[in-house]
DNA sequence: TTGACATATTGATGATCATCAATATAATGC
DNA sequence: GCATTATATTGATGATCATCAATATGTCAA
């Protein structure tokens, strides 16, 4: 139910697809839309190739409009997977941090 | 100071990366013994490699110990990271929730 | 200094991927 | 049905990158 930490970390190494993540956080565009709002950067065919990788990593919320598709970032997705990478690379920052006395990690600064 | 969203998510995308990040998670280890967890997966040219992109993002501290050079995971930074990504893309899961009334997204599901 | 060891660098190769033009598919309106 | 519009798919191309063998650099010990 919720993209693994490689297709997460995969979908976002782009620029492209992170640019179009900003424009579809809170509102929902059709394809063509984010087409426009990346101002010729990219052609149609490329984004819609970027959202089809963004919504496999379920980062995009999707719906039919008649012939239209509409996307929203998905920002319990997002959330949920940066819950998960911090759970894996740095579980002395966990919620609920549970520090054993001896382990802590000296700076090389 | 802080690594970009961009740079930290290229220096996650890639399974081998991933792996020798677990295997620095609350632990030094010098380049040699990566190679030796990874099990024969790499050679130590490949591990050198990933270590120097992991070193650019931030994501590793590294100390010289005589003709050894040692590795540990930088939860901080990584933590660091996460939480600009959720800035960035999760605005309504800010840690201080301001949610502006009519703006709430409906599910698709 | 010399030899052994640890790591970095170089250069090559194959794989992955972002991008595009062209075209296909699908939905709408007449 | 037919033209139009929106999006997806295909196939090609160039760029990026993971990997390796070979080699260079740097460090220690004798």
């Amino acid at each position: 139910m919720n993209a693994d930490a490689l297709q997460f970390a995969r979908a976002l190494a782009d620029g492209t697809r992170q640019e179009i993540l900003r424009q579809l956080c809170c509102r929902w565009l059709s394809v063509g839309d984010v087409v426009l709002t990346l101002q010729g950067q990219v052609r149609q065919p490329t984004v819609s190739h970027h959202l089809r990788l963004l919504e496999e990593a379920g980062l995009v919320h999707v719906r039919q409009r008649g012939r239209e598709r509409h996307y929203t970032l998905n920002q319990a997705q997002l959330t949920s997977c940066c819950g998960e990478l911090m759970r894996v690379y740095a579980p002395d920052y966990a919620l609920e941090p549970i520090r054993v006395s001896g382990e802590e990690e000296r700076e090389t600064t």
